[in-house]
DNA sequence: GGCTCATGTAAAGGTCGTTCACATGAGCTG
DNA sequence: CAGCTCATGTGAACGACCTTTACATGAGCC
């Protein structure tokens, strides 16, 4: 009850306080570092203090602390789209980009996280949390989805959001494991991975004949079922993209 | 030079005839199993029927194995989606979903070599010959992208060739590894991964004003100016898609 | 104060990756 | 065939890692 003792407690709390956690970011910056592969079990424990055998209280193993990672990845992962999301505001294609976006964005950004969550070999099922947490934020583009395909222009067949869902997230998760992250960044690419993905989604949601050039209608005519591409007069906003989804037509 | 001598050269050769070769298999085989991450230099040696030190002999350290098999596997992946473009018989856009096909098939049939071409964490620029490779193979796809773009109707501005291919890429590299893989595989979806990556390359090429609908003209009104590719009287190409790129629709 | 349980430690066994000194046999040279 | 040399394989050893086991310790509760 000493004055020490409330000090240690403060410092290291309880044997320690917070092991559990401690452990936890100390994987997390080690993954970060050299990938979910090249973490160590014994390197957390000593990055938080504590003996190898420490670790083995608080996950039954090794696999158990990256399945946590994984599934605390896939929380954030969720508030991320959802705020990206943001109820499809101010329109339904604008914020379903903006889903894309955040979607290479959390992969840039929280290498560990994504890491652990689609590259560190975990089987899917290996734990029901973490499935569930999975499951949870694929839903979020699953619903966006869902609204879109419910603006299907007359003239097409609407498009199952299901499907919709799952060629959005292969392209998203294609695009961030191949040219985003670590070395595979280093691929040289005629244009940076986000404008990659947005060309990609734009172009696929053309294809099912949503309207997707999004700009001041300064020429009028609501989009008819899959409008002309930009016009060649107009003033490029910094966010539109000139010429097309992709760059100068040549 | 005894008989035995002979039948032991048979057996083995020269202090075991081609330890390399043996310890490529082995390891291909352990990493089917295991996944890369999995596979031990030491298992490898073993299953070779050789000391534990004896691989390095050949290989400077276990991840110049993990090289030389992902490098074996861009040639072999490159030979396949050479064979699967067939210069772009019978007509491109059949020609170029064929490659889609083929990309996921050796997705499927040769988990080992994927593993260890895009999900073992080796360095794009480990090796300059594994570096060649990979770009060999991808060339096949910035080819066959290449002509395709070359197709693009007069309406519409004619998109990079580079970028579609590395569209084409990341739809084929996400659909394989978040479905069609391992573990991946196991996540419950409408449709198998080769309806899902051939839809959605589909109606990304109908986005790109491609003309998809390569069948007797059901329910006309779909290609715009576009001068159709295959006559319209061949018989109706087994890949056919009714109702569109995806199923029925609803 | 004493009990109990969660939490941490030390030690040990097993596997790996890797290196090093050494063995061995193939193929050449004379 | 003798002998040399070099490629190839072995055995032992080191350090790191994962994991288990027996033991220590201190927090919280009676």
């Amino acid at each position: 009850m000493s004055w020490r003792k409330e000090q240690r407690r403060a410092e290291r709390g309880y044997h320690h306080g917070n092991l559990k956690e401690a452990l936890l970011q100390a994987a997390l910056g080690l993954i970060a570092e050299k990938g979910a592969a090249g973490f160590t079990f014994a390197d957390a424990a000593r990055m938080a203090g504590v003996s190898a055998a420490a670790p083995y209280r608080h996950f039954r193993d090794r696999d158990e602390l990256l399945s946590s990672i994984a599934q605390r990845g896939f929380e954030q992962f969720e508030a991320r789209l959802t705020a990206a999301w943001d109820d499809g505001r101010p329109d339904t294609v604008t914020a379903f980009e903006r889903v894309g976006r955040a979607y290479l964005a959390f992969a840039r950004e929280e290498p560990a996280f994504y890491n652990a969550m689609f590259e560190s070999g975990l089987p899917v099922d290996a734990n029901p949390a973490l499935q569930a947490a999975s499951e949870r934020a694929f839903n979020i583009i699953r619903a966006a989805a869902e609204r879109l395909a419910a603006l299907a222009p007359p003239g097409m067949p609407r498009p199952p959001a299901m499907m919709m869902a799952l060629h959005i997230w292969s392209m998203a998760h294609g695009v961030a494991s191949l040219f985003s992250r670590g070395d595979a960044a280093r691929r040289k690419l005629p244009m940076s991975p986000d404008e990659l993905l947005e060309a990609e989604v734009l172009i696929y949601l053309r294809g099912l004949g949503f309207p997707t050039d999004r700009r001041p209608p300064a020429r009028g005519a609501e989009p008819p079922p899959v409008p002309p591409e930009a016009p060649s007069g107009s003033g490029v906003p910094p966010g539109g993209t000139p010429g097309g989804p992709w760059g100068k037509p040549k």
